[in-house]
RNA sequence: GCGCCCGUAGCUCAGUCGGAUAGAGCAACGGCCUUCUAAGCCGUGGGUCGGGGGUUCGAAUCCCUCCGGGCGCGCCA
């Protein structure tokens, strides 16, 4: 599938001790030049030769047959003019035989992935940091399931702890409130424990009654957490992004496997009973390097469990299940706690999952903060998102149906609101704004699906693509050819998502090639080409765009659309 | 203070296992709908790649250092 693979064939062949990966093929800065150019440092210095000599010393040496046109040396470059229609050719033929698998590596048949990721506490509705957790755990589950893992996922619920037990206590009459009015008991909660101690101290009380297994306690802390999820997951579902597996903390408060770890961090003089009573970890005695983040409190003075406690039995759980790839998406905020967990579980003679770090999404005046309130919903974020797609569909697409449009204007919402947060590397901070996550032009996910929507026309127009091509197609215009060899990048673009754990490039590759598309639409008629063979060709062009940018976007948690 | 991440155009971001004149979008300005969807296209202006050192034939990319921002560092989860 990489076009340049069959050039490098004759040069191996013309000079010894060279290896496939020092031939540098890449794309040349314009096409003026060439079509592909070879860097020659790496090679030359291995031919013991300077790079310039090199370069002219393969334009005369090596034969490279009917696919290369010319071969030109520039400075220590060497360009290539190729035969496109050839490339053309074997180029299209791969996407449109591989279809929904073009771009997979395959490696993941018969492997498996566990994936971990959300895991909000259960207290409030999501807001929009939480969901870069969400939208870029889905899609990582999307890139491993392409490449053809068996992927579960799992989404923990924080089902006890302090702040369920707050809101609990406030909020008495909960089984009486709706999802959306939790957020404000939640915030009132937690400020009359912020001025109240002995409220708080309930608090600590009520957790304790529900760990010594108080069914009317428990009860009431799974009505509370049951209705906060059941909210959350509708949220997120809208988004596309649903999970295999809920677990609930409040299942391993008493696991047997802890007491194995206890036993190993025993072994190594790890384990501690504080001044206060409480059960501490410390860490440097098993590999911790550093004074801060030293120590790691396993149980309150009380006997009540910490968060870290229960969740090294749930992830000794997880680990158990034996997949292959263990993911594990988290904010920075939690990298140390992370290592700490890491440090346990390998004393005890276990392995950890792999943990994945986003930065926080944040507002102009700091980070979001479901405690204080301080927070944009995704719900908000995304009922805006939707009726400003409801206005532009209402004016743009008058010969559908009210229900139609209405379908299509949240699937552009989606579509922006899930492109803006994913096109973001994960581990930098984005600064929350309303207008440029919520636009739909330029760089966006309804920009790449109006490419598709433009397609989509054409093809309904055009009829049966034929899916074999023989012989040399005639596609040899630079926007052709520009658009033909991103399609064929997509393989690469995929692999190297997968290895950086960053679903980024993904969408900066469907942005590319929408836009190279659409460069190649005003240049290249297509229906009305001048021969019949150049008008198969670009419609079979434009089928591969399609099946490509559908793939992208399948990742991405984005449906293509046929009309928009 | 210590550790990790980030700093590229007015703004939001690509590009970072070193390679030819640093790329998009938004915003600004000027054009383009009797030809496949103008959520579009073409053009103009806009950059000390945070500062300074170093390594290299070659640095936005690697190393050191300083500055600025984010995150974390013993009874939150």
């Amino acid at each position: 599938m990489n076009p340049y693979k069959t050039l490098a064939e004759p040069i191996l062949a013309a000079y010894h001790g060279l290896a496939p990966e020092d031939l540098d093929f890449g794309p040349p800065p314009k096409l003026e030049v060439g079509d592909v150019a070879l860097r020659t440092f790496v090679a030359a210095k291995k031919a013991n030769m300077k790079p310039a000599d090199f370069a002219a010393d393969i334009s005369v040496r090596v034969d490279f047959g009917s696919r290369v046109i010319s071969v030109t040396p520039a400075g220590p470059y060497l360009n290539f003019r190729l035969n496109r229609g050839v490339f053309a050719r074997e180029m299209l033929s791969a996407i449109l035989s591989e279809r929904e698998h073009f771009g997979s590596g395959g490696s993941g048949a018969g492997k498996t992935l566990l994936i971990e990721h959300t895991s909000i506490n259960p207290n409030a509705s999501p807001h929009v940091g939480r969901a870069r957790n969400a939208m870029y755990g889905d899609s990582l589950t999307r890139l491993f399931r392409f490449e053809g893992y068996d992927a579960d996922v799992h989404y923990y619920v924080n089902d006890i702890g302090r702040q369920i037990g707050l809101l609990v206590l406030h909020a008495a009459n909960i089984q009486d409130m709706v999802f959306d009015e939790v957020l404000d008991a939640y915030v009132e909660a937690n400020a009359r424990a912020e001025r109240d101690p002995e409220f708080a101290e309930k608090g600590y009380e009520l957790l304790a009654k529900m760990e010594e297994g108080d069914p009317e306690t428990a009860q009431r802390f799974h009505d509370v957490t049951e209705l906060c999820l059941k909210g959350q997951l509708e949220v997120l579902g809208r988004l596309g992004i649903a999970y295999d597996q809920f677990d609930r903390e409040s299942k391993y408060l008493k696991d047997s496997r802890l007491d194995e770890v206890l036993e190993a961090l025993r072994k190594n003089d790890a384990v501690f009973t504080d001044e206060e009573d409480r059960l501490v970890v410390d860490l440097s005695k098993i590999g911790h390097k550093r004074d801060e983040g030293r120590y790691f409190v396993l149980m309150r003075a009380n006997g009540s469990s910490m968060y870290g406690f229960r969740d090294l039995a749930y992830t000794i759980d997880k680990m158990e299940k034996g997949a292959d790839v263990n993911l594990w998406v988290l904010g920075e905020d939690h990298k140390l706690y992370a290592e700490q967990l890491t440090l346990i579980l390998r004393a005890a003679g276990k392995v950890a999952p792999e943990p994945t770090y986003y930065a926080h999404i944040l507002l102009k005046e700091g980070r979001m903060s479901t405690r204080e309130g301080k927070v944009v919903l995704l719900s908000d974020f995304l009922d805006e998102a939707a009726s400003r797609a409801a206005e532009k569909v209402e004016r743009q697409c008058t010969d559908l149906s009210p229900e139609e449009r209405g379908a299509i204007a949240e699937k552009v919402a989606i579509s922006a609101v899930r492109f803006a947060i994913l096109r973001v590397s994960p581990n930098k901070n984005v600064i929350f704004d309303w207008e440029s996550s919520l636009s739909f032009t330029g760089d966006t996910g309804p920009y790449v699906q109006y490419s598709c929507a433009r397609i989509n026309s054409i093809l309904r127009k055009f009829g049966e693509v034929p899916g074999e091509l023989h012989g040399e197609i005639p596609l040899d215009h630079d926007s052709e050819w520009t658009l033909m060899t991103k399609l064929a990048s997509f393989p690469d673009t995929v692999a190297s998502a997968l290895e950086r754990r960053n679903i980024a490039p993904i969408a900066q590759f469907a942005l590319d090639t929408a836009r190279f598309f659409t460069t190649f639409y005003h240049d290249c008629p297509v229906l009305m080409a001048e021969t019949e063979e150049q008008r198969t060709a670009r419609a079979q062009l434009c089928a591969a765009t399609l099946r490509t940018l559908t793939n992208a976007l399948g990742i991405l948690g984005i449906e293509a659309l046929e009309r928009m």
